[in-house]
DNA sequence: CAACATCTGTTGTTTACGCAACAAGTGCTG
DNA sequence: CAGCACTTGTTGCGTAAACAACAGATGTTG
């Protein structure tokens, strides 16, 4: 992502980012179902109030900043302006299995929490809309298929790698990639764009 | 030092902690001198207009924050309530040892620089206003001469100890106040509390 | 020495945030 | 179920900080 237009007031800035922090400590310490804004604004040294300016919630505040820390990992994984194509499904591939093993691995088998729900979720719906633009940007689908296209694409990938993290199955990121690019090829070819970035 | 009486805004006393962690920094990077307000500023993320809202300029900065540091370690070492006596005199004897060869320690022998006058002077002033205090307290000084005697009591503290430091003499906080209680006991021993505490 | 770049100290205005309070919602307990 | 403690979402007001701009001061350079 190329630097943001509009400057944030520093003061902005900080205030999001004592309240992810503080949201990101409290999950370490409890369920987030145990957490409330009042602990999240105690912890993070911020007015309660001034949590309702910058979010709507706590899931908002949970989504928000999954959002963000995924955005953070593509954005160090990929170029600039990616287009649909392998080299770049590959790359996807990896960070998704690599950002979902970093908050699943931690857990016992088979124990689901709402939290990784949720976080599973917003990999999901962002997944999705990173593709739609990545498809947007090549021009080689149509406009009313873009939604459809953008999703087949995002579940091809995120529904195996659920499943196998969920699944404890020790396999690494590029066996995953090797795995299932062959599959996306077949399914979505027609549309991948033929060169590099 | 007990709960302060009036609870500052938090965003102040962010505000502060973020200019002195800065000046703390950039100490470490070049010398005081070459340090601008403007650096310093940058360094925090605070406005410029606003560093003159906490500090009257870069040496007010710097020797609020020597006291503050000072009063710290002081506050961890010493009762709630000192009065002038035997005991608190040893403690403050190491306190004044340890903090300025925490700070001078560091530097090469006969090497001065203006950061550490500076430092020096403020322990100097700041030890000399607890004495003050000390004494008022014990009620064993008459109101005209507590200025003399707190500033001989801190002089008999401070300069030895800084002699012994800036010449970088390999001695223990221990021995020091050891050699220097007797002393002091000689000529100040009709102001000192006998009890403890 | 004049010109220039940089910094300082200050000012008025705008913006983000702290605070106290309130009504409503939620969960727990006897 | 009623009572209670706690939380939520919101509001109006006051405060601290950000901002842009200005005049003056300071240090450097040709």
């Amino acid at each position: 992502m190329l630097e943001k237009e509009a400057r944030l007031d520093p003061r902005a800035v900080r205030t999001r980012q004592y309240l992810q922090q503080a949201m990101g400590e409290l999950l370490g310490e409890k369920r987030f179902h145990e957490i409330s804004v009042q602990d999240i604004t105690a912890r993070a040294g911020v007015n309660r109030a001034t949590f309702y300016a910058h979010f709507v919630d706590k899931y908002d505040l949970l989504n928000t900043s999954i959002r963000e820390m995924y955005q953070n990992m593509l954005d160090e994984k990929l170029p600039a302006q990616p287009v649909f194509n392998r080299a770049n499904m590959r790359l996807l591939i990896i960070t998704v299995f690599e950002f979902l093993e970093g908050f699943i691995g931690h857990c016992s088998p088979g124990s689901i929490s709402s939290e990784q729900g949720l976080m599973a979720q917003q990999v999901q719906v962002h997944t999705q809309t990173i593709l739609r633009g990545w498809l947007e940007r090549s021009g080689a689908v149509a406009q009313h298929e873009l939604e459809a296209v953008s999703s087949i694409a995002s579940w091809m990938i995120f529904g195996p790698i659920v499943q196998v993290t969920w699944e404890r199955k020790k396999v690494s990121a590029d066996t995953v990639a090797e795995q299932l690019l062959p599959l996306i090829e077949a399914g979505l070819g027609a549309y991948m764009h033929a060169g590099a970035t």
